[in-house]
DNA sequence: TATTGTAGCTAGATTTTCTAGCTACCCGAG
DNA sequence: CTCGGGTAGCTAGAAAATCTAGCTACAATA
Protein backbone atom coordinates (compact mmCIF):
# COMPACT_ATOMS: atom_id res chain seq x y z
CA UNK A 1 0.00 0.00 0.00
CA UNK A 2 1.05 3.63 0.27
CA UNK A 3 4.39 4.22 2.07
CA UNK A 4 4.55 7.45 4.23
CA UNK A 5 7.81 8.16 3.42
CA UNK A 6 7.92 9.93 7.00
CA UNK A 7 7.39 7.76 10.07
CA UNK A 8 10.09 5.35 8.76
CA UNK A 9 10.15 2.78 12.05
CA UNK A 10 12.60 -0.02 10.43
CA UNK A 11 14.31 -0.96 7.46
CA UNK A 12 11.82 -4.28 8.07
CA UNK A 13 8.64 -2.11 8.09
CA UNK A 14 10.13 -0.20 4.88
CA UNK A 15 10.72 -3.15 2.94
CA UNK A 16 7.19 -4.72 3.79
CA UNK A 17 5.02 -1.45 2.92
CA UNK A 18 6.76 -1.99 -0.36
CA UNK A 19 6.09 -5.32 -0.67
CA UNK A 20 2.21 -4.59 -0.05
CA UNK A 21 2.08 -1.78 -2.53
CA UNK A 22 3.50 -3.94 -5.42
CA UNK A 23 1.42 -6.95 -4.03
CA UNK A 24 -1.77 -4.69 -4.69
CA UNK A 25 -0.14 -4.55 -7.71
CA UNK A 26 -0.13 -7.99 -9.08
CA UNK A 27 -3.71 -8.58 -8.94
CA UNK A 28 -4.36 -6.35 -11.53
CA UNK A 29 -1.00 -7.90 -13.28
CA UNK A 30 -2.87 -11.35 -13.22
CA UNK A 31 -6.19 -9.96 -14.65
CA UNK A 32 -4.45 -8.43 -17.79
CA UNK A 33 -2.54 -11.92 -18.08
CA UNK A 34 -6.22 -13.55 -17.83
CA UNK A 35 -7.72 -11.26 -19.70
CA UNK A 36 -10.35 -10.05 -17.96
CA UNK A 37 -11.49 -7.30 -15.18
CA UNK A 38 -9.61 -6.65 -11.71
CA UNK A 39 -12.81 -7.28 -9.87
CA UNK A 40 -13.29 -10.71 -11.76
CA UNK A 41 -9.47 -12.04 -11.04
CA UNK A 42 -10.36 -10.56 -7.55
CA UNK A 43 -13.49 -12.52 -7.30
CA UNK A 44 -11.58 -16.03 -8.74
CA UNK A 45 -9.23 -15.63 -6.24
CA UNK A 46 -11.35 -15.53 -3.08
CA UNK A 47 -13.27 -18.68 -4.76
CA UNK A 48 -9.96 -20.80 -5.09
CA UNK A 49 -8.58 -20.05 -1.78
CA UNK A 50 -11.71 -19.92 0.74
CA UNK A 51 -12.15 -22.67 2.86
CA UNK A 52 -16.10 -22.47 2.55
CA UNK A 53 -18.38 -22.19 -0.01
CA UNK A 54 -19.17 -18.82 -1.36
CA UNK A 55 -22.54 -17.79 -2.99
CA UNK A 56 -22.86 -14.31 -4.80
CA UNK A 57 -23.75 -12.08 -2.21
CA UNK A 58 -21.32 -13.57 0.26
CA UNK A 59 -18.71 -12.97 -2.55
CA UNK A 60 -19.55 -9.10 -3.28
CA UNK A 61 -19.60 -8.92 0.50
CA UNK A 62 -15.31 -9.76 0.29
CA UNK A 63 -14.74 -8.00 -2.20
CA UNK A 64 -16.62 -4.52 -1.46
CA UNK A 65 -19.45 -4.63 -3.77
CA UNK A 66 -23.02 -5.06 -3.85
CA UNK A 67 -25.68 -8.05 -4.09
CA UNK A 68 -26.68 -6.71 -7.32
CA UNK A 69 -23.13 -6.24 -8.87
CA UNK A 70 -22.32 -9.44 -7.29
CA UNK A 71 -25.29 -11.18 -9.46
CA UNK A 72 -23.99 -9.64 -12.79
CA UNK A 73 -20.57 -10.56 -11.32
CA UNK A 74 -20.98 -13.64 -11.22
CA UNK A 75 -23.43 -14.12 -14.90
CA UNK A 76 -19.96 -12.80 -16.40
CA UNK A 77 -18.35 -15.87 -14.64
CA UNK A 78 -20.85 -18.87 -15.82
CA UNK A 79 -21.06 -16.98 -18.84
CA UNK A 80 -17.15 -16.66 -19.88
CA UNK A 81 -17.04 -20.52 -18.06
CA UNK A 82 -14.66 -19.47 -15.19
CA UNK A 83 -17.43 -20.95 -12.42
CA UNK A 84 -20.34 -22.85 -12.23
CA UNK A 85 -23.52 -22.46 -10.21
CA UNK A 86 -24.16 -24.98 -7.62
CA UNK A 87 -26.95 -25.72 -5.13
CA UNK A 88 -26.10 -25.48 -1.70
CA UNK A 89 -25.60 -28.98 0.53
CA UNK A 90 -28.30 -27.41 3.26
CA UNK A 91 -29.68 -23.91 2.34
CA UNK A 92 -31.96 -23.58 -0.62
CA UNK A 93 -31.74 -19.91 -0.72
CA UNK A 94 -27.92 -20.05 -1.80
CA UNK A 95 -25.95 -20.94 -4.14
CA UNK A 96 -22.24 -22.61 -4.09
CA UNK A 97 -19.77 -21.03 -6.64
CA UNK A 98 -17.65 -23.19 -8.10
CA UNK A 99 -14.09 -22.37 -9.97
CA UNK A 100 -14.24 -24.87 -13.48
CA UNK A 101 -11.37 -27.06 -13.77
CA UNK A 102 -10.42 -24.82 -16.90
CA UNK A 103 -10.27 -21.34 -15.24
CA UNK A 104 -7.97 -22.63 -12.08
CA UNK A 105 -5.43 -24.56 -14.64
CA UNK A 106 -5.68 -20.81 -16.19
CA UNK A 107 -4.66 -18.75 -12.93
CA UNK A 108 -2.10 -21.53 -11.95
CA UNK A 109 -0.50 -20.79 -15.58
CA UNK A 110 -0.99 -16.84 -15.40
CA UNK A 111 0.71 -17.29 -11.54
CA UNK A 112 3.52 -19.85 -12.42
CA UNK A 113 6.52 -17.81 -13.44
CA UNK A 114 5.94 -15.95 -10.26
CA UNK A 115 5.29 -18.74 -7.88
CA UNK A 116 8.68 -20.65 -9.49
CA UNK A 117 10.57 -17.16 -8.09
CA UNK A 118 8.83 -17.26 -5.22
CA UNK A 119 10.01 -21.02 -4.21
CA UNK A 120 13.60 -19.94 -5.36
CA UNK A 121 13.78 -17.05 -3.16
CA UNK A 122 11.94 -19.46 -0.26
CA UNK A 123 14.96 -21.93 -0.71
CA UNK A 124 17.45 -19.91 -0.15
CA UNK A 125 16.14 -19.52 3.88
CA UNK A 126 17.96 -21.71 6.60
CA UNK A 127 15.29 -23.62 8.74
CA UNK A 128 15.41 -21.12 11.21
CA UNK A 129 15.27 -18.16 9.09
CA UNK A 130 12.34 -19.72 7.61
CA UNK A 131 10.35 -20.33 10.63
CA UNK A 132 10.84 -16.98 11.35
CA UNK A 133 9.60 -15.75 8.34
CA UNK A 134 6.65 -17.85 8.67
CA UNK A 135 5.40 -16.59 11.85
CA UNK A 136 6.35 -13.02 10.45
CA UNK A 137 4.26 -13.50 7.31
CA UNK A 138 1.32 -14.77 9.79
CA UNK A 139 1.46 -12.44 12.24
CA UNK A 140 1.19 -9.82 9.37
CA UNK A 141 -1.26 -11.72 7.33
CA UNK A 142 -3.46 -10.88 10.49
CA UNK A 143 -3.20 -7.64 11.31
CA UNK A 144 -3.78 -7.02 7.77
CA UNK A 145 -7.19 -9.63 7.53
CA UNK A 146 -8.59 -7.16 10.93
CA UNK A 147 -7.61 -4.19 8.65
CA UNK A 148 -9.45 -5.13 5.74
CA UNK A 149 -12.21 -6.57 7.77
CA UNK A 150 -12.59 -3.13 9.61
CA UNK A 151 -12.80 -1.49 6.53
CA UNK A 152 -16.38 -0.02 6.06
CA UNK A 153 -18.84 -1.81 4.28
CA UNK A 154 -20.47 1.62 2.55
CA UNK A 155 -18.87 4.52 1.90
CA UNK A 156 -19.94 6.21 4.67
CA UNK A 157 -16.78 8.23 5.41
CA UNK A 158 -17.79 11.49 7.04
CA UNK A 159 -21.31 10.55 7.28
CA UNK A 160 -24.04 12.68 9.23
CA UNK A 161 -25.19 12.23 12.25
CA UNK A 162 -29.06 12.18 13.43
CA UNK B 1 -2.93 -13.72 -5.12
CA UNK B 2 -4.68 -17.13 -5.47
CA UNK B 3 -3.43 -20.09 -3.33
CA UNK B 4 -3.75 -23.25 -5.25
CA UNK B 5 -3.86 -25.66 -2.86
CA UNK B 6 -1.83 -28.36 -5.28
CA UNK B 7 1.74 -27.65 -5.48
CA UNK B 8 2.42 -27.14 -1.41
CA UNK B 9 6.06 -26.49 -1.66
CA UNK B 10 6.53 -24.71 1.57
CA UNK B 11 5.05 -23.24 4.68
CA UNK B 12 6.99 -20.20 4.28
CA UNK B 13 5.86 -20.34 0.88
CA UNK B 14 2.15 -20.87 1.77
CA UNK B 15 1.96 -18.10 4.30
CA UNK B 16 3.30 -16.09 1.60
CA UNK B 17 0.69 -16.85 -0.47
CA UNK B 18 -2.17 -15.85 1.88
CA UNK B 19 -0.48 -12.80 2.48
CA UNK B 20 -0.24 -11.91 -0.70
CA UNK B 21 -3.87 -12.52 -0.83
CA UNK B 22 -4.97 -10.32 1.85
CA UNK B 23 -2.49 -7.55 0.90
CA UNK B 24 -4.13 -7.55 -2.97
CA UNK B 25 -7.49 -7.07 -0.47
CA UNK B 26 -6.50 -3.82 1.23
CA UNK B 27 -6.21 -1.57 -1.22
CA UNK B 28 -9.90 -1.91 -1.95
CA UNK B 29 -10.14 -1.94 2.04
CA UNK B 30 -8.09 1.47 1.80
CA UNK B 31 -10.09 2.96 -1.04
CA UNK B 32 -13.28 2.22 1.33
CA UNK B 33 -11.77 3.68 3.89
CA UNK B 34 -11.26 6.91 2.05
CA UNK B 35 -14.57 6.69 0.07
CA UNK B 36 -13.15 6.56 -2.95
CA UNK B 37 -12.70 4.23 -6.07
CA UNK B 38 -10.34 1.43 -5.60
CA UNK B 39 -8.54 2.61 -8.79
CA UNK B 40 -8.57 6.40 -7.44
CA UNK B 41 -7.11 4.71 -4.20
CA UNK B 42 -4.10 2.64 -6.78
CA UNK B 43 -3.63 6.28 -8.18
CA UNK B 44 -2.99 8.39 -5.26
CA UNK B 45 -0.82 5.07 -3.64
CA UNK B 46 1.32 5.13 -6.67
CA UNK B 47 1.50 9.25 -6.93
CA UNK B 48 2.84 9.06 -3.11
CA UNK B 49 5.34 6.22 -3.26
CA UNK B 50 6.91 7.23 -6.68
CA UNK B 51 10.42 8.45 -6.58
CA UNK B 52 9.81 10.55 -9.83
CA UNK B 53 7.20 12.72 -10.86
CA UNK B 54 4.14 11.17 -12.30
CA UNK B 55 1.75 12.59 -15.45
CA UNK B 56 -1.52 11.38 -16.25
CA UNK B 57 -0.07 9.14 -18.88
CA UNK B 58 2.54 7.47 -17.03
CA UNK B 59 0.04 7.03 -13.99
CA UNK B 60 -2.18 5.31 -16.35
CA UNK B 61 0.31 3.14 -17.40
CA UNK B 62 1.34 1.91 -14.32
CA UNK B 63 -2.03 1.35 -13.52
CA UNK B 64 -3.05 -0.16 -16.37
CA UNK B 65 -5.72 1.59 -17.86
CA UNK B 66 -6.15 3.93 -20.99
CA UNK B 67 -4.70 7.52 -21.61
CA UNK B 68 -8.40 9.01 -21.90
CA UNK B 69 -9.06 6.75 -18.84
CA UNK B 70 -6.01 8.45 -16.96
CA UNK B 71 -7.43 12.13 -17.97
CA UNK B 72 -10.47 11.36 -16.30
CA UNK B 73 -9.46 9.94 -13.40
CA UNK B 74 -7.25 13.03 -12.55
CA UNK B 75 -9.90 15.35 -13.21
CA UNK B 76 -11.69 12.95 -10.20
CA UNK B 77 -8.81 13.73 -8.22
CA UNK B 78 -8.17 17.22 -8.59
CA UNK B 79 -12.06 17.52 -7.97
CA UNK B 80 -12.05 16.00 -4.61
CA UNK B 81 -9.08 17.76 -4.14
CA UNK B 82 -6.54 15.12 -3.62
CA UNK B 83 -4.34 15.59 -6.42
CA UNK B 84 -2.45 19.06 -8.07
CA UNK B 85 -1.76 19.87 -11.72
CA UNK B 86 1.80 20.99 -11.46
CA UNK B 87 3.78 22.00 -14.89
CA UNK B 88 6.62 19.32 -15.75
CA UNK B 89 9.85 21.61 -15.02
CA UNK B 90 11.38 20.52 -18.47
CA UNK B 91 8.67 19.08 -21.07
CA UNK B 92 5.95 21.38 -21.38
CA UNK B 93 3.87 18.95 -22.88
CA UNK B 94 3.76 16.95 -19.47
CA UNK B 95 2.31 17.43 -16.44
CA UNK B 96 3.61 16.44 -12.62
CA UNK B 97 0.91 15.24 -10.30
CA UNK B 98 1.12 15.86 -6.92
CA UNK B 99 -0.82 14.55 -4.13
CA UNK B 100 -1.86 17.48 -1.62
CA UNK B 101 -1.21 17.55 2.10
CA UNK B 102 -4.82 16.99 2.93
CA UNK B 103 -4.95 14.07 1.39
CA UNK B 104 -1.28 12.88 2.24
CA UNK B 105 -2.69 12.94 5.66
CA UNK B 106 -6.12 11.15 5.10
CA UNK B 107 -4.13 8.68 3.60
CA UNK B 108 -1.51 8.42 6.17
CA UNK B 109 -4.90 8.17 8.93
CA UNK B 110 -7.01 5.91 6.91
CA UNK B 111 -3.33 3.35 7.17
CA UNK B 112 -2.39 4.52 10.50
CA UNK B 113 -4.50 1.54 12.25
CA UNK B 114 -2.65 -1.19 9.85
CA UNK B 115 1.19 0.80 10.38
CA UNK B 116 1.00 0.32 13.91
CA UNK B 117 0.38 -3.28 14.19
CA UNK B 118 2.60 -3.81 11.71
CA UNK B 119 5.30 -1.92 13.88
CA UNK B 120 4.57 -3.90 16.84
CA UNK B 121 4.97 -7.00 14.98
CA UNK B 122 7.98 -5.86 13.46
CA UNK B 123 9.78 -4.77 16.86
CA UNK B 124 9.36 -8.41 18.42
CA UNK B 125 11.80 -9.39 15.82
CA UNK B 126 15.90 -10.21 16.71
CA UNK B 127 17.94 -8.51 15.21
CA UNK B 128 18.96 -11.42 13.13
CA UNK B 129 15.49 -12.21 12.42
CA UNK B 130 15.04 -8.58 11.23
CA UNK B 131 17.99 -8.78 8.59
CA UNK B 132 16.95 -12.40 7.01
CA UNK B 133 13.14 -11.01 6.50
CA UNK B 134 14.42 -7.82 5.24
CA UNK B 135 16.34 -9.08 2.65
CA UNK B 136 13.61 -12.01 2.01
CA UNK B 137 11.08 -9.19 1.23
CA UNK B 138 12.72 -7.21 -0.73
CA UNK B 139 13.83 -10.07 -2.85
CA UNK B 140 10.12 -10.94 -2.77
CA UNK B 141 9.42 -7.79 -3.66
CA UNK B 142 11.86 -7.89 -6.55
CA UNK B 143 10.20 -10.82 -7.89
CA UNK B 144 6.57 -9.48 -7.76
CA UNK B 145 7.91 -6.23 -9.94
CA UNK B 146 9.30 -7.96 -11.98
CA UNK B 147 5.86 -9.99 -12.62
CA UNK B 148 3.66 -6.84 -12.84
CA UNK B 149 6.30 -5.34 -15.23
CA UNK B 150 6.13 -8.10 -17.67
CA UNK B 151 2.11 -8.19 -17.37
CA UNK B 152 0.82 -7.88 -20.85
CA UNK B 153 -0.25 -4.07 -21.37
CA UNK B 154 -3.53 -4.69 -23.86
CA UNK B 155 -5.67 -7.68 -23.51
CA UNK B 156 -3.98 -9.45 -25.74
CA UNK B 157 -4.36 -13.19 -23.98
CA UNK B 158 -5.40 -15.64 -26.47
CA UNK B 159 -4.86 -13.11 -29.69
CA UNK B 160 -5.60 -14.20 -33.19
CA UNK B 161 -2.13 -14.76 -35.51
CA UNK B 162 -2.17 -13.18 -39.10
C1' DT C 1 12.78 23.31 -41.53
C1' DA C 2 10.10 19.17 -41.94
C1' DT C 3 9.09 14.76 -39.86
C1' DT C 4 8.09 11.69 -36.45
C1' DG C 5 6.71 10.49 -31.78
C1' DT C 6 4.66 11.66 -27.24
C1' DA C 7 1.59 14.06 -23.52
C1' DG C 8 -2.69 15.42 -22.58
C1' DC C 9 -7.40 16.26 -23.70
C1' DT C 10 -12.36 15.55 -25.72
C1' DA C 11 -16.46 13.05 -27.65
C1' DG C 12 -19.18 9.18 -27.84
C1' DA C 13 -19.76 4.20 -27.04
C1' DT C 14 -19.23 0.31 -23.92
C1' DT C 15 -18.76 -1.95 -19.59
C1' DT C 16 -19.38 -2.21 -14.74
C1' DT C 17 -21.47 -0.98 -10.56
C1' DC C 18 -25.23 1.11 -8.02
C1' DT C 19 -30.09 1.95 -6.17
C1' DA C 20 -34.57 0.08 -5.55
C1' DG C 21 -37.49 -3.52 -5.23
C1' DC C 22 -39.04 -8.28 -5.99
C1' DT C 23 -39.62 -13.57 -4.78
C1' DA C 24 -38.20 -17.67 -2.37
C1' DC C 25 -36.51 -19.42 1.61
C1' DC C 26 -34.75 -20.10 6.66
C1' DC C 27 -35.61 -19.61 11.47
C1' DG C 28 -37.34 -18.28 15.94
C1' DA C 29 -41.50 -16.45 18.74
C1' DG C 30 -45.84 -16.95 19.72
C1' DC D 1 -48.19 -24.76 13.08
C1' DT D 2 -47.97 -20.16 11.30
C1' DC D 3 -46.60 -15.67 11.46
C1' DG D 4 -43.06 -12.21 10.93
C1' DG D 5 -38.34 -10.73 10.56
C1' DG D 6 -34.18 -11.47 8.15
C1' DT D 7 -31.33 -13.29 4.22
C1' DA D 8 -29.98 -15.05 -0.69
C1' DG D 9 -30.44 -14.23 -5.20
C1' DC D 10 -32.32 -11.91 -9.16
C1' DT D 11 -34.09 -7.95 -12.33
C1' DA D 12 -34.72 -3.16 -14.20
C1' DG D 13 -33.13 1.19 -14.89
C1' DA D 14 -29.79 4.82 -13.57
C1' DA D 15 -25.13 6.29 -12.60
C1' DA D 16 -20.19 5.84 -12.92
C1' DA D 17 -15.88 4.25 -14.85
C1' DT D 18 -13.28 2.87 -18.71
C1' DC D 19 -12.57 2.25 -23.65
C1' DT D 20 -11.80 3.57 -28.71
C1' DA D 21 -10.78 7.15 -31.90
C1' DG D 22 -9.02 11.30 -32.94
C1' DC D 23 -7.41 15.95 -31.96
C1' DT D 24 -3.72 19.78 -30.64
C1' DA D 25 0.58 21.17 -28.66
C1' DC D 26 5.11 20.19 -27.88
C1' DA D 27 9.82 17.75 -28.15
C1' DA D 28 13.39 15.43 -30.50
C1' DT D 29 15.74 14.64 -34.61
C1' DA D 30 17.00 14.06 -39.55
Amino acid sequence: MARPSSTPTSETARALRELLRVASDTRGALARRLGIGTTDAAAIDHLISSSEPLGPVELGHRLGIRSASATTLVDRLVQAGHVRRAPHPHDRRRLALEVTEHAYDEVLMALRPMLVSVDQVVSRLTPEQAAATTAFLRAITEVMREYVATAPTDKQVGGPQP
